[in-house]
RNA sequence: GGGCCGUUAGCUCAGUCGGUAGAGCAGCGGGCUUUUAACCCGACGGUCGCAGGUUCGACUCCUGCACGGCCCA
């Protein structure tokens, strides 16, 4: 008796022998706990998680009048006399003295299964070994398991499977549950924040007939009565903007954005991104607010989730204010630096002097010159990267991005910092404004915690002609074949002619956010249901 | 896309040099009945991811595929 069909089998006949052939009696609507119980039982909880008092009684010493406190949860562990109850992360152990194991109760106890929902009714009891538990005289069955729960020392380990039956994932591992209750208290903590600074929060359309806002493939929909071809948005930058212009002055919206795009530790096809827009205001003052808003979504996590114990966990500290490097200088500083303390060595060094960085002639020879010496992966990517602009961001992505931990740590060294990175060429932010002194880089930073980005921001353009310059712009690349280039979005260049406010705009990956404050290696750690191919049967 | 690793009972895992498959947990029968991964006795439980190949013989070696994980891009 030991496969699947044959376990499931046997709990039916458990369900049948305890409760009765009729199915309605395993699944009973019945028991509807009042406001009051909901109390005690939550109180009982939180008692449990204190020190033992007074009230707590070994047998023979219960007083006959004491409260019978009720509590419902799984049962998942059995230990001679006693069944375990499990309820919101916590776990409640049930005594059931030889006196009551005897009618329909003792068949209910002896055919409970691991996993069954169960209601038991009992006085706050000491056990011999100093441990709390309840002396029950009541016992209930609220729904039945069909299924055996997992193993109950391991748990689920396969990754996959945890992914697939997080309802299973969530009871059996305590800290999966945690770290679901952390991402909500750090939204949370998001909301708040900008709440309390004037932002209102918005809903823009998730199906778009164009694709813009950001350069990523999209998901392609069809609506059928209007035979109309949706693209699921890649973000709702363009919306959010052309609120700005019908004068909400601070907006924000929170919520999935879909790319489609491979998947790692770091990429899901479907995020949550939030993106805020402030009129009036600049790059430079979203990262003093995107500062202060890490550090408050970092304290709501502290609060609300204690048991994380995060510092222990973290390669990284969090105290603004939170170094600014620009990128060139960025670059300049990793090939100074190569070699030295701790930063790898990179090729780039010999091809590259930092005073090159400005000089577009320079950077095209060392391209060619490394094109002669790379792999065929990186020799497609270097003739990809056209122009200055976009091979100084390439040279960045490249020898940059992966050392950012390496390269800004704190004085002991100990700890990675976080690190704006700003001035991004103008290639390759095609919705961003030119920096007013140096229109080839614009007013725009990104924020990297651990490596990890998860914040980009810049100073909106709002120049219609230049934003439909670089629209068309956007367009010859989709016609050279970048299959993430934006389409020309009409409506928004109209809407930027009846007159945007100056304004800057910040994205912050929630998924990346939470997974880095919370110490979890992959982004399908902090997403309830990640993406999977489909079960093969 | 590339490299490495994994896939054996419901769950967690062993499986030696190629010789017809093992444990713990769960489940089943019984015992015990203040346990703490409860314990004790007994019986049960397998398309070794899939498809080929080599071999007298394949969980084991080879090839391909599927799924997953990690790293790289």
């Amino acid at each position: 008796m030991a496969s699947e069909p044959e376990l499931r089998a046997a709990r039916v006949r458990r369900a049948e022998q305890a409760l009765g052939p009729d199915r309605r009696s395993w699944f009973p609507p019945g028991f509807r706990p009042t406001e009051d119980e909901w109390r005690t039982r939550d109180a009982l909880l939180a008692e449990l998680a204190g020190p033992p008092s007074e009230a707590w009684k070994p047998e023979d010493e219960l007083d006959e009048d004491a409260p019978r406190v009720p509590m419902w949860g799984r049962l998942v562990a059995r230990r001679g006399p006693f069944l375990v109850l499990q309820a919101c992360g916590r776990r409640v152990q049930a005594y059931f003295p030889r006196s009551v194991q005897h009618g329909p109760l003792g068949e209910r106890l002896r055919h409970a299964d691991l996993g069954d929902h169960l209601l038991v009714r009992g006085r706050r009891m000491r056990t011999r070994t100093g441990d709390r538990a309840l002396c029950c005289d009541e016992l209930v069955h609220l729904g039945k398991a069909l299924r055996p729960p997992p193993d109950k020392w391991h748990g689920l380990t396969d990754v996959e499977k945890r992914y697939r039956e997080r309802y299973v994932d969530l009871w059996v591992h305590a800290e999966v549950a945690a770290v679901f209750r952390a991402r909500s208290a750090i939204v949370g903590a998001l909301r708040r924040f900008l709440d309390a600074r004037g932002f209102l929060e918005v809903e823009t359309p998730v199906l778009h007939p164009l694709r813009g806002g950001a350069t990523a493939r999209p998901f392609r929909t069809h609506h059928h009565a209007l035979d109309l071809e949706l693209y699921l948005r890649i973000a709702p930058e363009l919306y959010l903007k052309r609120l700005l212009v019908g004068g909400f002055e601070r907006v924000y919206e929170i919520g999935r954005c879909f790319r489609n795009e491979g998947i790692s530790t770091r990429h899901n096809p479907e995020f949550t991104m939030l993106e805020a827009y402030q009129a009036h205001a600049t790059h430079e003052d979203l990262m003093d607010l995107v500062e202060a808003m890490v550090c408050a979504a970092d304290r709501a996590l502290r609060e609300s989730c204690p048991q994380l114990d995060v510092d222990s966990a973290r390669s990284f500290v969090l105290e603004p204010p939170f170094p600014r490097v620009a990128l060139r200088d960025a670059i300049a500083e990793r090939l100074e630096r190569a070699g030295r303390d701790g930063v790898p060595p990179t090729p780039w060094s010999d091809l590259l002097r930092p005073q090159d960085l400005d000089d577009p002639g320079a950077i095209d020879d060392a391209f060619a010159r490394r094109a002669r010496q790379c792999d065929e992966i990186e020799r497609r990517q270097l003739a990809g990267a056209d122009g200055w602009g976009a091979r100084l961001f390439l040279l960045y992505e490249l020898i940059v991005e992966p050392v950012l931990p390496v390269l800004y740590r704190t004085a002991d060294g100990h700890r990675s910092l976080p690190v704006f990175v700003t001035g991004h060429p103008t290639d390759v932010s095609p919705l961003a404004r030119p920096n007013d002194d140096d229109p080839r880089i614009v007013d725009r930073f990104e924020l990297y915690l651990d490596g990890r980005e998860v914040a980009n921001a810049f100073s909106e353009l709002n120049d219609p002609d230049v934003q439909a310059e670089r629209f068309r712009q956007q367009l010859e690349r989709r016609a050279r074949g970048d299959e993430e280039a934006m389409d020309y979005d009409a409506d928004f260049v109209r809407a930027l002619e009846y007159g945007m406010p100056p304004a800057a705009g910040l994205g912050v990956g929630i998924d990346r956010l939470v997974m880095t404050l919370a110490g979890q290696p992959s982004i399908r750690d902090v997403i309830l249901f990640p993406l999977l191919r489909p079960e093969s049967r």
